[in-house]
RNA sequence: UGCCGAAUGGUGUAAUUGGUAGCACGCCAGAUUCUGAUUCUGGAAGUCGGGGUUCAAGUCCCUGUUCGGCAACCA
């Protein structure tokens, strides 16, 4: 009795199983072709790379999909190059591939300029003198119409001469617009004339200064999908809209292919925010270090985090696919990210606030180096050796003076276990002046070596260490929620959402002891600290010598919950 | 007091289209453990409200409520 296939395959969401069904309906020959069109004018965030896993994922699930990489650069005056190549990095690096099919709107203008003449001639648009203000006022509100702009009547011939010289350079920037003749007393507001073309004497990135006269998105995304053939014009629950535009659009200029556009609820995450302006806020006010600081929801900021592409894709898969709004906790993502990299970080032994343990009855100047194992889940990636001496660093948080009850670590009288080591038993402790101890002392069992003992004694607890004159010198950076709040938005009465920002989102560690085989890692390496977490090389400030780790996720930590739970 | 859209455990997301409310994360408890990790077992927790149709309603109808989007020459 096995599965059917169908029973281990996941539901389809509502846009796959759409999509399904307009290819089994024959619907565009069959074809499936997607597109993720960013406008060049920012960096991605994990609300992207919904977008991205959705049109590249769907793409991938049929025979020939394909989806297209197209960039909305209708806007010179916000846009730079600068941003395409961190955008198309940051899709690679998801692990997508758009092939032949990068594109620009901006390869388009001369397509859309006539097309924007077929309107005319149609009497479907018209050039129109009024400024921004007025213009504003005619629109009316979302509960009284919309008035005529005075120019709407214009001949084709006028309406013609008239673009032709808005596209010359004739008239003053925002004296001329060219709109769309559709309806200024239609309930969606969106639908009341709106502008199709205005003038910006601003150079492009792209196109440089050829134009003077740039179209609008409305215009020009739909558009853009017909000539490219898009078949599912995927994008954001706010775009619901101006739906009837974009087929408007379609509709009245004649062209053959005729894209469906489908909505689906943005992304959002607790504990942080998402919205391209906030996020810019941030940068800017030095909350944080840049677009790619780690505590960021940004890729590229994930990335220096250490997060996989892996631990990404599964998370956007995970989340599901649907039409109302969501907020989706954080947790579902380290959760991801925890499973991938417990299957495949090396452990290794970090000591991060360093307490120092002296072991009498080792002699002195002398050491040994003993068998450790790389990773549990994982028998392939072997075994390292790690020295071990008469003096080792241990966790401060590993020793108490006066422990609580099920305390299983080390405590005057207390055995514990060195991870790979020897059993240890705390004899005696050193304080400093102010009665902080500042050296623990013990002894260990000779006996135990390797962390067995032959008289099959039981030890509760189990510590990580680091020789002393082996270890390695880092800084580690540990990393927490950048809010407090799981809405950060939800300030109180008159507050601000920066009121939430957690002011312990980093805590920089220095002198933190590390073993030595940690000692020649570079970017892009990654562990697992034993009994910490996850951690990789800073790729932009670790150096040889002078060593940098981000903590990326912490490991779960019951003991530590229990202890919260029991203060408060 | 407009138009459009959406409401299923704490958070997300399913339910063969009218027929056993499932899954994941999170949470709780226990077992295992040389990581208080992992793994395993078990548990608590849900159809927005009110009517109606029906043998049968998360699903269909009516009605109410709540939440979101829309008045850039932004995308």
């Amino acid at each position: 009795m096995n599965d059917t296939p169908e029973e281990n395959t996941p539901p389809l969401d509502f846009i796959r199983q759409r999509v399904a069904d307009d290819v089994a309906a024959g619907k565009n020959d069959g074809r499936v072709v997607t597109r993720f069109p960013p406008e060049p004018n920012g960096y991605l965030h994990i609300g992207h790379a919904k977008a991205i896993c959705l049109n590249f994922g769907l793409a991938s699930e049929y025979e020939g999909g394909v989806c297209h990489m197209r960039f909305d650069d209708t806007n010179p005056t916000r846009e730079d190059a600068e941003y395409v190549d961190s955008i198309l990095d940051d899709v690679r690096w998801l692990g997508w591939d758009w092939g032949e099919n990068l594109f620009y709107a901006s390869d388009y203008f001369d397509q859309l300029y006539e097309y924007a003449l077929v309107l005319i001639r149609k009497g479907k648009a018209f050039v129109c003198d009024l400024d921004h203000k007025e213009m504003a006022a005619h629109r009316g509100t979302v509960q009284e119409p919309g008035r005529d702009s005075p120019h709407k009547s214009r001949s084709v011939e006028e309406n013609l001469d008239l673009f032709e010289r808005m596209r010359a350079g004739e008239f003053e920037e925002g004296s001329r617009t060219l709109r769309a003749n559709i309806d200024m007393a239609s309930d969606n507001m969106v639908m009341r004339d709106p502008v199709i073309y205005r003038i910006m004497k601003v150079d492009h990135h792209r196109t440089g200064d050829k134009w003077c006269i740039y179209p609008m998105y409305d215009f020009t995304h739909g558009l853009s999908d017909s000539i490219e053939k898009v078949t599912h014009s995927l994008c954001s629950l706010e775009f619901q809209v101006r739906r009837p535009l974009y087929d408007w659009f379609i509709d009245e200029v004649g062209v053959e292919c005729h894209p469906q556009q489908i909505e689906f609820a943005r992304l959002n995450l607790t504990y942080t925010v998402m919205s391209k302006r906030k996020l810019l806020e941030l940068v800017e006010g030095g909350q944080v270090e840049g677009w790619d600081d780690p505590r960021l929801p940004t890729i590229c900021g994930l990335r220096r985090r250490g997060y996989t592409p892996a631990s990404i894709r599964t998370f956007c898969e995970r989340i599901g696919m649907a039409r109302r709004d969501n907020t989706q906790e954080v947790a579902l993502l380290e959760h991801g990210l925890r499973d991938e990299l417990n299957r495949t970080a090396e452990r290794r032994m970090g000591v991060l606030r360093p307490l120092k343990v002296i072991i009498d009855n080792y002699p002195e100047g002398e050491s040994e180096e003993l068998d450790a194992i790389n990773n549990p889940e994982d028998e392939s990636a072997g075994k390292r050796k790690v020295p071990f001496s008469r003096e080792l660093w241990i966790e401060q948080t590993d020793f108490m003076e006066d422990p609580p009850r099920k305390f299983f670590r080390l405590g005057i009288g207390r055995e514990v276990r060195l991870r790979y080591a020897y059993y240890i038993t705390c004899v005696d402790v050193v304080k400093d002046d102010a009665g902080e101890v500042v050296e623990v002392h013990c002894t260990y069992d000779p006996e135990t070596r390797g962390g067995d003992s032959p008289d099959g004694r039981k030890v509760k607890g189990t510590i990580h260490w680091v020789s002393a004159q082996h270890a390695v010198e880092a800084q580690v950076r540990v990393y927490d929620h950048l809010f407090m709040a799981e809405d950060p938005l939800q300030a109180g009465e008159g507050g601000d959402w920066k009121e939430n920002l957690n002011p312990d989102s980093l805590e920089v560690l220095d002198g933190c002891k590390l073993e030595p085989a940690l000692g020649g890692s570079v970017a892009g390496d990654n562990c697992q600290f034993e009994r910490h977490g996850y951690f990789c090389v800073d790729p932009v400030d670790s150096a040889p010598g002078n060593l940098v780790f981000n903590r990326t996720a912490s490991l779960r930590d019951t003991w530590a919950r229990l202890q919260k739970r029991a203060g408060s």
